[in-house]
DNA sequence: TATTGTTATACTCTATAACTATA
DNA sequence: TATAGTTATAGAGTATAACAATA
């Protein structure tokens, strides 16, 4: 291991992230809008958490329906995870008491994820937590935030 | 397991998702942001793939420097995890030849990483493609995609 | 034969706690 | 004693491939 001459690592500015002004209009906002989401990541933790699930089971239990049941498939595509995968997610959030399989009646592969009451009551919890949004958009006025959604909006709308 | 009547998946709408007209405008703004990212996931992968990195390698590699040593502890902050994680992460992206590790002068126990020459060429490489934002940013107007920079400009530096 | 979901397997990412070597 | 980084360990999340049950 080579060395590193002394004072070295304070020469140059404190972050290491990338230069945003040389990046095109799109990519500055792409870039912006994934550093919010990485400093939001402990607000993240910290809502799951107070409902004693992961993110991930917090996300999943989000597009759980309460009024119709997720076939297996759905819910991957929902996800956007591989099948495999959600016989795990399912099985966590199923080892809960969230929610519970059912077979369908028309064919008889098919299972479908169903929230049980106290599923809908935590959803229903989960819910309203949500309403608080993390700090760095929380302190955007009222105005910016309206037009931040109607932006976004549009983005999300035009996929 | 309970069986499920049939035809019963197909008896509401279609996504399972939250409806956010009953949202507080930031937690609208929020769940947009939220959706458009999972919806970019498989941009993100596929992006990370062209160069043989997962995401959160190609995140790593973009987070040091091509002018100074970024010091694990560092690492770790920048990254948003743990000090025993960083340790794997930069192992992989060292077993690539991409940086390497070295020894302070001025406190021996301090390691830092650096590019190697094939690390620098790589992020060159990188940062160019990432001009390419995914496409629910690239369908925006020029003049939206300004618009929705100086939005997030203002909540990230409001941290 | 084709499809739905599961299991087996393997790798990345993550944190906690214990450890090494410096300071 | 305290700090920087590593190792040991464990669990969540992910995908690929092989499998069972059903269509």
């Amino acid at each position: 291991m080579q060395r590193l001459p002394a004072g070295a690592a304070a020469a140059s500015p404190p972050k290491g992230q990338a230069d945003r002004s040389k990046m095109t209009p799109g990519a500055r906002a792409w870039n912006l809008m994934f550093e919010i989401l990485r400093a939001s990541k402990p607000f993240m933790e910290t809502v799951a958490g107070e409902f004693d699930l992961t993110p991930q089971q917090l996300y999943a239990l989000r597009n759980l329906s309460t009024e119709r049941a997720v076939t297996m498939s759905e819910f991957a595509t929902l996800l956007g995870c591989d099948a495999s995968n959600v016989t795990a997610v399912a099985d966590r959030l199923e080892a809960r008491g969230l929610c519970e399989r059912r077979s369908a009646a028309s064919d008889r592969r098919v299972k479908a994820l169903v929230l049980t009451p106290a599923g809908i009551e935590l959803y229903g919890r989960v819910a309203e937590r949500m309403q608080q949004p993390p700090p760095a958009i929380d302190n955007l006025s009222v105005a910016d935030q309206n037009e931040l959604g109607d932006l976004l909006e549009r983005a999300l709308n035009s996929l």
